[in-house]
Order: C-alpha cells, then sequence, then structure tokens
DNA sequence: CGAGTTGCGTTACGTTGTAACGGGTGCCAT
DNA sequence: ATGGCACCCGTTACAACGTAACGCAACTCG
C-alpha cells in the first residue's frame, strides 16, 4: 500500500484533506442524528476495521482541531459543527434537552462578546469555549 | 449507633443540614485550593472510613443539588461554590487555566441575561448552565 | 540521505461513573 | 403502634470513558 494519509473527501464542504480513518469517523458523525459517544463511533467502524478506542480518539482530535466536530463535555458525546466552519467555532453554544436528547447549536455574537470581555476584565487569555444549556426543548416542554 | 443523619455544620455558612459523608466530603472541597475529582476525595476519606466511589458520588450529587458545589464537566471535577449561595448558581461561569489548572469562578448577570434569552428564543426551559472557559490565567500569560 | 513530523495499529492500563442488592432510620397517615 | 414511604448508607461488581507506550510506515524538507 502506497498512500493512506490523503483520502476521500466525504461529501463534506469543509475542504481539508481528512485521512481515511478521520474520514471514516466524520462520515458516522454526520450520519447520525445526535451526539454520539467514542464509544459508540468505534462499534459502528468495527466492520470498517477499527479495532481499539485510540483509532476514534486520535481522528476525533484532529476533527476538533479542525473545528469540523464539538466535544459536548456534559456527556461525553460528539456531535459535528453545523455552522460555516471556523468563525464560530470558537465560542459554539448548544442546547441539550434533558428530555429526548436533542442537541441544536447556536452562535451568537452578543454571547461570544460577552464571554470575551469577561476573559479580558480579568487578563484571562481565552482559547477556547464551552457552553452548554440543559433543560427542556420546546416539544418536551410542550408534551409536559 | 442512634441518628446519622443530622450532623456536623462545618463551619459552612449555609444552613442546610448535611449528613455525615455530605459534610466530610464539602470539609475535603472546602479544604482544596483546586478543583478534585471524584476519586481524589475518595482517597483523602479513605481514613474517615470511605471504601466505595458511591459513598463520594451520592454526597456530591446532593451538594451540587443544594448549591453548595459545582461540576467542572471539562475536567470531570468539583469545586465548591464561592458565590452567595443559590442565586448564581444556575449560571456560574469558569475560567481555567490550562497551564497551571487554576479555576475562577464569575458569577455576571448580562452574561445569565444572555443565556436565558437565547433559550427564550428557541423555545428552550432552561435548567441549569456550564460555561467553561478555557484559557492561560493572567499570570501564566505573563510567564510566557 | 537524514531528521522531523504525522499517522497508524496494538496491548495494556488508568480513570470515571453506575447498577443492583440489602439494610437502617425517621416520618407520618391510617 | 404499625405499616408504608422517603431518604441515607455500604458493598460488590461492572460499565463507560480515556490514555501510555511501543513500533512501524509514509511524507516533507533540508
Amino acid at each position: 500500500m502506497t498512500d493512506e494519509t490523503h483520502a476521500h473527501d466525504q461529501t463534506h464542504r469543509h475542504e481539508r484533506p481528512l485521512t481515511k480513518n478521520q474520514a471514516l469517523v466524520m462520515g458516522v458523525l454526520d450520519a447520525a442524528d445526535g451526539p454520539l459517544s467514542a464509544y459508540t463511533i468505534l462499534d459502528a467502524l468495527r466492520e470498517s476495521g477499527f479495532r481499539a478506542p485510540l483509532q476514534v480518539y486520535r481522528a476525533l482530535d484532529k476533527l476538533v482541531a479542525f473545528g469540523m466536530v464539538h466535544r459536548l463535555e456534559s456527556l461525553n458525546a460528539f456531535v459535528p459543527c453545523r455552522h460555516d466552519d471556523g468563525a464560530a467555532h470558537k465560542s459554539a453554544a448548544f442546547t441539550i434537552c434533558e428530555s429526548c436528547g436533542k442537541v441544536t447549536e447556536i452562535a451568537d455574537a452578543a454571547l461570544t462578546a460577552r464571554l470575551e470581555a469577561l476573559s479580558a476584565e480579568s487578563g484571562f487569555s481565552l482559547r477556547r469555549t464551552t457552553v452548554e444549556l440543559r433543560g427542556l426543548c420546546e416539544d418536551c416542554r410542550k408534551a409536559a
């Protein structure tokens, strides 16, 4: 085998050249309708030859660094970024429904500005943010 | 032994009657100068008779519910709440220094308002928030 | 060519969190 | 008072999440 490092572009609008493993993981995330844990991704890729968690975690680390995937800290799970790559990635916010599990990504300039202002006030050099809102989505609230 | 359920008030300003285990866990957190993992707490309490993680997790669940402790999702760790109990607890924010590990709790009305407005806009019924800002604290930024 | 960087696969292990069972205690409504 | 209920507790065992360390292959850039 000659070259494994440049692979299929996965019909994803981001032009970055993903490796084979990164493309496989990204494909699973794109096909899912909600957040997936690393181990769920691993199980989905066993038939593609994945055998160990590190294969998933290494790919996820890169995809997160590329801004193509977000990690949801309060769920230990991952979702594809649904916004125009890069821009809002540093300060994305999420709503997480505690009833149905639905996750929605929110980009809000005012929120970003406030977080940056708070950091600046305390001399803090901000690298990345985690903002996760837990509660009930509209549908579940109505149903209750 | 007759009554284990009401215990020492731990010189903490909150008046809630903690159980023995809750008071022990709270004591360890108050004495620490940074976030502690559940297993670190467990080890600190082995000489007090703790033997299993559940003893720690059950106490932590209550302390978090009481608003006396925050969970830092991105660290899998816990810190005592340093603010006037209750009020700002639902929407506390934290800065986390990725160099020295220092954690600072921030209460900011404008941030809270923005998060609530965002929730309202999308029909989301907000129960609790996780806001964690990662980067470098002032000291570490200067040192770099 | 040689050194550095990145990706890959594997084994083994460390850390974090929970399920399920049984028991004790206080409360309070019947 | 006694039976139910809610809460707290301790234990065993296990599930879920994440990483260290090793060796190897390939590409890049001097």
